[in-house]
DNA sequence: AGAATGTTGGAACGGTCGTTTCAAGATAGC
DNA sequence: GCTATCTTGAAACGACCGTTCCAACATTCT
């Protein structure tokens, strides 16, 4: 009986990822989301309820629409050491040019912001970065059974290590690092990690 | 002949550090300010001007009050590897333990905010990555020289390696990163450089 | 003591914040 | 076509934002 949405919630959110990743969610008020989306803030408080709900939704949308598939590709990618450096190729690629050129990464961003200080906000980050941290992990053990990692390197604790390094290129890359010193400095880590020279 | 000021700015300055370092500065406002200091906006307008350079000016005593002294104690270690080590050791004590834990550190969340649209901060941002890259590559030459690195290992790209994970360990200690982990982690990125096992 | 000068307290500014409310509009079932 | 149900537009809410203004105050010099 009822009247239908006009719009589509998931194309919302994308619009709201943007000014949520770009901004910060302090720096981003309802009135920008209202202008931006072209909805009312009566459609938006009664989809997604208030700005802290907003804001989270809007992370979760970030996590499975961005960071998902780039994770499950690393993880399904059985070249081992390969599948590591295509990960920061393009995460480099991605925080230095196109669309979302130095806009960070929003979870890193969401670690330094006072969002952080909600407990749901929170568990989404550590959760990220254990995702983060598993999927170099399996892409480092099967580089290991390749024989392409040095004797003395541990997995774990290498995956850990480059997961740091990532949140490290992302906040660079907000302030305007160049891709080129970033690839340097990345390829120098891994081949700390393979015990190769760089 | 005029009447002179009641406080000192300097020690004003470190309660607003602390505000902006533990929340932000979107997410503080000159009320937080005015409770937190005890003076009035009279005073803190004439003093300091408008929020955006109080910001620049507690970014700014951040860096001479906090940074500068630890960077000054790694570039005049002399001990080459135990300097970098010792670094990060007291780095993730301050980051996890104390008055400051889970505050991060304020120049990595300024990367993360939209205070680094701000070109003067940006620029700070800047300085203060080049002074720690500096800090660090000082030390592992002075390692290399000793002996202390892997033959292939090149102190420039290692002191950048280094320099990005400590933003890494910034960012997750902010949401609670175990101490633990995090030296065990830094631990393996320093025996990645020395070729050595972990 | 009195004049000159900068400081301080506190009220007030217009604007924006996140949020709520409610009437008007649109759709589905009868 | 009528009713029920949800959506939509727009106005309004009190609270807070950063900032400015000014009178009262304290200090130093003549």
């Amino acid at each position: 009986m009822p009247d239908i949405k006009h719009f589509d919630p998931d194309t919302i959110l994308d619009t709201v990822v943007r000014l949520f990743w770009k901004q910060g969610a302090a720096s981003t008020g309802i009135q920008d989301i209202v202008t931006a989306t072209g909805l009312n803030r009566s459609s938006l408080y009664a989809t997604f309820g208030n700005k802290q709900q907003l804001y989270m939704a809007a992370l979760e949308r970030y996590v499975s629409a961005r960071s998902h598939p780039v994770l499950g590709r690393l993880t399904e990618d059985d070249r081992g050491l390969p599948a590591v450096v295509d990960f920061f190729d393009s995460l480099i690629d991605t925080r230095c040019s196109g669309e979302y050129a130095r806009w960070g990464c929003m979870i890193s961003n969401a670690h330094a912001g006072a969002e952080n200080g909600d407990g749901d906000v929170r568990a989404v980050l550590d959760r990220q970065h254990h995702r983060l941290r598993d999927a170099l992990h399996t892409a480092l053990t099967t580089a290991q059974a390749k024989g392409q990692l040095a004797g003395n390197a541990d997995p774990g604790t290498a995956a850990e290590v480059l997961a740091l390094l990532a949140h490290g290129v992302n906040l660079r890359s907000r302030a305007g690092a160049d891709a080129a010193e970033l690839r340097r400095t990345v390829t120098a880590a891994i081949a700390g990690i393979t015990g190769h020279a760089g």
